[in-house]
DNA sequence: TTGTAAGCGTTATCAT
DNA sequence: ATGATAACGCTTACAA
């Protein structure tokens, strides 16, 4: 890698001269200016990084920790902020927590050491199962900045940006109970554990007890995949059920696929509403409804508020909430 | 951020004592060694990494550009390579191309400056089809190593790691005629234009004509959703097909699910066999069969390859073949 | 208009 | 055993 120092010698001035000549500076000439240019271009000059950050002190670089990437909605996050982080000129370091205490709280140790200005977080589910966050405090105190999404922890004061996970399912339950008439809406869960698993199953008993009917709940805690398939059909087969609201991106596929194998007809005799994402209803048929979670604009949010704060002196914290949109199958609109 | 100095300065010794004693130097006694990390601990002390980077002249830190991340095949890439990247001290910079020459190319300059220490990509879309790939050789001009995965670029000399794209399928193709007797093999394509696409396709077409049959492909050159079923319905509507040979991860669900609209029985009348990662199966009913890539290998031996081509004083250039392994449906078998 | 020198935080070499 | 100094590559205040 070609230096200034190179630069300097090859054309016999100084070091700061070449700096200044490519940062057109106005205290220097034209001629050297475009002395110091030519022969830049030339030697495909580019001005170390490390050093403009060790100088700075700003690594313009922000830390994304992640549980997982494999899952779709987290996925679909990690896209948005690669592109606002990309607009806004920062790199991003991408760590996957694999949902594990232990990992979450290295990565965030082995970067607060001037490696990121800041970090965009969604919390393990070890760590929020267990409650343990003061890895996530521990950081705050040394003064940089953290912004938590959808996975938040309440306790933790900073930026947060969340999905409307009790008000989105409160209203999928509304639909299927007042426009499409459903009185045993059979919830699915694989996530009621997690914070935002927590506020979806609210959000449904709060609707169906809003319209006098019983709530019915099929937890599969994190159950693995041939058990998932078998407790659906099960269930499916011994009770009285004609709608489904799955709290996941993978649940109401399959109980869509069980229905039809215990020859049921959708949409007819059964409704089946999910969480979504890119290709979700492409994957299924009949179609299933899904609420969709503008994952997306959640890793864009993200990324826009970090930044902000990054630069504002005197930054007061937020929570914004991206609302989610119910997207109805062909077949039941 | 605490920093040598002011620990210095708190203990009234010099910055280079610190140092030492923090690194458990001989020629430190004891006591200030004690004393020293004493007072590190509890301030809670971090070398700057910026600098040690800046020192070394290493960013322990490697560059991966990947097309796209909600592509699971990619999602599980990541995540080896981030695991394998733990493993072995560095950090991932992230960078999605979204299958975009111009963004690709913009960066690869941008790390390009003492940001990392290799590269692991998958080459974009874009690039691939048109062939411009001076990109990536100005990187490997400029002597940083550069790993290239799945997408490849023949011409290019570095090194390598892929799928068996070509002998995988033919072997998928070959279980098809010979265990399950079938004769009206249809491939779906809607990556014909890659190079692991041709590649599939052309280990379809010699295990077709090898047993005397006539290839039969319907390509669907990056169509959206809507059309994707559509045109696979057609297609099995009206032609007599006994087999379908997926070649990406979405179309051959999609298959399965317009071949049962049309009555067919699956798999007595028709075997599917697609690209496939964690949950493919699990979204399929009937259940698919699939050629399981071995994504998460493919990202750790990516990672592996490269910190080994960064170490080697001169490293010879390799390329690693990954084979997949196909995935029988319970049915099937 | 150009050059000198200090400093970012660390480590390594060379005194003391 | 401890400390002074230089160096990594860059920027910038200050001289010349």
């Amino acid at each position: 890698m070609t230096t200034l120092k190179e630069l300097a010698a090859l054309l016999n001035i100084s070091v700061s001269t070449v700096s200044k000549a490519l940062n057109d500076s106005h205290e220097i000439s034209e001629k050297t200016r475009i002395r110091v240019k030519e022969l830049a271009t030339k030697l495909n000059y580019k001005p170390n990084r490390i050093a403009q950050q060790l100088k700075t002190n700003k690594s313009k670089t922000i830390g994304v920790i992640l549980p997982t990437v494999t899952n779709p909605f987290f996925a679909e996050v990690l896209h948005g902020i690669e592109r606002t982080a990309t607009d806004n000129d920062y790199d991003i370091i991408v760590c996957l927590s694999n949902e594990n205490y232990t990992k979450e709280k290295k990565s965030l140790e082995l970067l607060s050491n001037g490696s990121v200005d800041g970090f965009i977080i969604a919390v393990a589910r070890e760590s929020q199962v267990k409650k343990q966050t003061e890895h996530i405090d521990a950081i705050l105190k040394s003064k940089i900045p953290v912004l938590m999404f959808d996975r938040v922890v309440n306790e933790i004061n900073c930026d947060k940006v969340v999905v409307d996970d009790f008000q989105s399912v409160y209203e999928a339950t509304e639909y299927l109970i007042k426009k499409e008439n459903r009185k045993n809406i059979l919830l699915v869960s694989n996530i009621e554990e997690l914070s935002v698993g927590k506020l979806r199953i609210k959000g449904y008993s709060k609707a169906v007890q809003a319209h006098d009917l019983k709530p019915e709940i099929l937890k599969l805690d994190n159950a693995i995949d041939v058990d998932i398939e078998k407790r659906i059909y099960n269930y499916l087969k011994n009770n009285k059920i004609d709608a489904i609201l799955s709290i996941d991106h993978i649940t109401g596929i399959v109980a869509i696929n069980m229905a039809k194998k215990l020859g049921k007809d959708i949409p007819k005799d059964l409704s089946v509403v999910g969480f979504g994402y890119e290709h979700t209803q492409l994957l299924s048929s009949p179609k299933i409804s899904i609420i969709h979670q503008k994952a997306h604009k959640i890793g864009e949010m993200s990324m826009k508020l970090l930044v902000d704060s990054i630069k504002e002196e005197d930054h007061e914290l937020k929570t914004i909430i991206v609302p989610s949109e119910l997207k109805l199958s062909e077949s039941s609109k």
